[in-house]
DNA sequence: CATGAATGAGAATTCATTCAT
DNA sequence: TATGAATGAATTCTCATTCAT
């Protein structure tokens, strides 16, 4: 009993669709918007151009369309990662585990291409490269400031300001191998010994500066 | 003895290969590498395209040319900040000053769509990335590490790593602004009293990390 | 039992190859390498350029394309005359047959058009010269010194330098008309009666220096 | 007591002008017709382009005088070689001394790419291809069949046809390596002992062909 | 519905030739 | 008269998007 086309809604079509987004967002990470050529796309996706832009009305939308989901994942990461903190009882061990996740986590080759895309294009889609702000930093700065708040009223810290305090925490860890990785061409992953002493010493400063006064 | 039309360094010639590269400067900074023709360059520079190729190879040449210039500049710029910290009396104060003018200085939008391009287009340019991270951050750490040992010696500051050192204060003055910055299409300049509580804060966390122990 | 139309392999896709690649030769044929504009063969083959640029990558390949088919192509007409003439019994009639027939074989006008093209562009493509040579004179050579032990071993001819002598044989015949056509821009067809003659003397001469002597 | 500039009629011009056509005849020679340009003749001439169309009215009639005064030179170097053979004592010695100079002569390189270019451009100037025949190969010719004439009622030679056995001469001697290095990309000088070869033997097979049958 | 072809335009680059200084 | 610039067009190649089969 063999089936027709129809039988699986969403069977052969999603698989396309999927075929396609998984080559666009690999050919828009390895050669940026500008040089991806739809072809290229139906190419690698082994669909017909037809079926592209039966898909995505056009490269904009496609493209647009491969990065959303790709601030869905990122989104999720941040999320799972949000919960642990505050019921700490050796905080700067906590905040030092974190930090090594978070660097690393960051710092992963396709996310740093994927930052240096969005920078470059963001004249060209600003809501883009807003909404990745908004998933990546923004996110994890809020949730990092419920963090040290909560953190606050244990008399763990003192943050007057927890919304620049989670922004200090967050480049104090980040910022060193970023920038480094964004003005870099070729995306040598970072070595992990250093990463991991920037963690520590950005947790360092940081509970140096909003670290609760000894009692 | 006037000079005849041949000696002069800055004739005709020199005079449109500088409105070449104004011209160039201004679209690539507009429109991006990309965005940008080479028949606009020639048309805003009011020249003809031959004029264009018969100064500059290419449009990569063109480019790595334009940009190299403004590394230069910004480069000078970078220099000219360096004499002035460490016989401080008053270092958190100096501090302050200093950051205040650094972050206004580093924002300004022709510099941050400056960057915003060369990120763009690392992978296409590696070494003018390079060397503009070599001629402005690394530059203005080398600058910091510095000032910072110097400091140290004069037990104002404990910095066991002034490279890092250098680097945390330039990213806790820096990154807030900046990573907005990055992400925000529309390049609108920063509120300067929201630039000053950067930077007032950078050099307090700064400080509370680095400072040492009690006058 | 009848294939749909995927499965013939001269379907719409190879009809329209074939169109380019006819217009490419009958144009480049014309006008030379650099006379040959992707327009032209694309309108005289009545396809879009990009079906043009679809089957052939650059204008390169489509000339060296054009140009192996027919090397191709010549070597075939080459390799169908090898097998006479061995086992000959009136050696002066028959080589002068053969030669009547190559000589008018090589100087069709198409034939000395390409002969020009190429050592014109011998520089620019020099594997498709010495790919013309090997599969034109030199293999006419090679048939020819093998003809010719085998005569020498019946004791009609007389060749210590088997290789030699061919490539005497085939200048013999050919060069006279053949270096006038070379330097004469328009390409009269040779006179038949005038090839007949230079063809009936070359093997006359060839004869004189390598005939046996009469036993 | 200086000079002005017009003091010594075709001083400075005519300079210029030989200036001008050795750029051409150099940058001809290397880069073909089609190859060179305007630029570029007038950059390797160390003068501006409207120099250049002052004394050339556009690039074919610059071409044309380049080959033109290259023909002359070539004649005079045909012409000189005419005088030593017909009151020869040793046919067949002097005649393989001149067929050894005849042909390093003939396979100079800048002769040979000198033919490449002229065949490769016989469509375009007709004219020059047969002004290079005619003060080249045929005006060897016609010396050769006045030899051979002279020579033939001497008793030496027996030339029913002396102008095919003039032609028969040239080419045993020059066809093999001349057809070779025309379709040789790369203009490896040949092999002076290999030429010495084919001269001896072209000398050897003409003189079995036309040779008096007895001494 | 999916494939190959077409469209129509744009970009980089080059060139022969002419103007203006 | 000689120089640098301008002109104006041509050419190769690419691309996003749409038609026809």
């Amino acid at each position: 009993m063999t089936q027709t086309s129809q039988d699986v809604p969403d069977g052969r079509s999603a698989r396309k669709r999927r075929a396609i987004l998984d080559a666009a967002r690999t050919l828009f990470l390895r050669n940026g918007y500008a040089g991806t050529s739809m072809d290229d796309v139906a190419a690698l996706a082994a669909v017909s151009k037809q079926t592209v832009y039966k898909n995505f009305a056009d490269k904009q939308r496609l493209f647009t369309d491969v990065i959303t989901a790709d601030i869905a994942e990122t989104e999720q990461l941040t999320q799972s990662l949000a919960d642990a903190l505050p019921d700490s009882h050796d905080l700067a061990r906590d905040l030092r585990t974190f930090a090594r996740r978070h660097i690393v986590e960051v710092l992963q080759p396709h996310l740093v291409r994927m930052r240096r895309i969005l920078i470059g294009e963001a004249d060209r889609f600003p809501e883009l490269a807003s909404a990745w702000y908004a998933g990546g930093p923004q996110r994890a700065h809020e949730t990092f400031a419920r963090w040290f708040e909560t953190l606050a009223e244990r008399g763990l810290l003192r943050v007057p300001d927890p919304q620049l305090a989670a922004e200090h925490f967050n480049w104090l860890i980040l910022s060193v191998p970023l920038n480094r990785a964004m003005f870099s061409g070729r995306d040598e992953p970072a070595d992990p010994a250093e990463l991991e002493y920037y963690a520590d010493e950005g947790v360092r400063v940081f509970l140096a500066a909003y670290g609760a006064p000894r009692a």
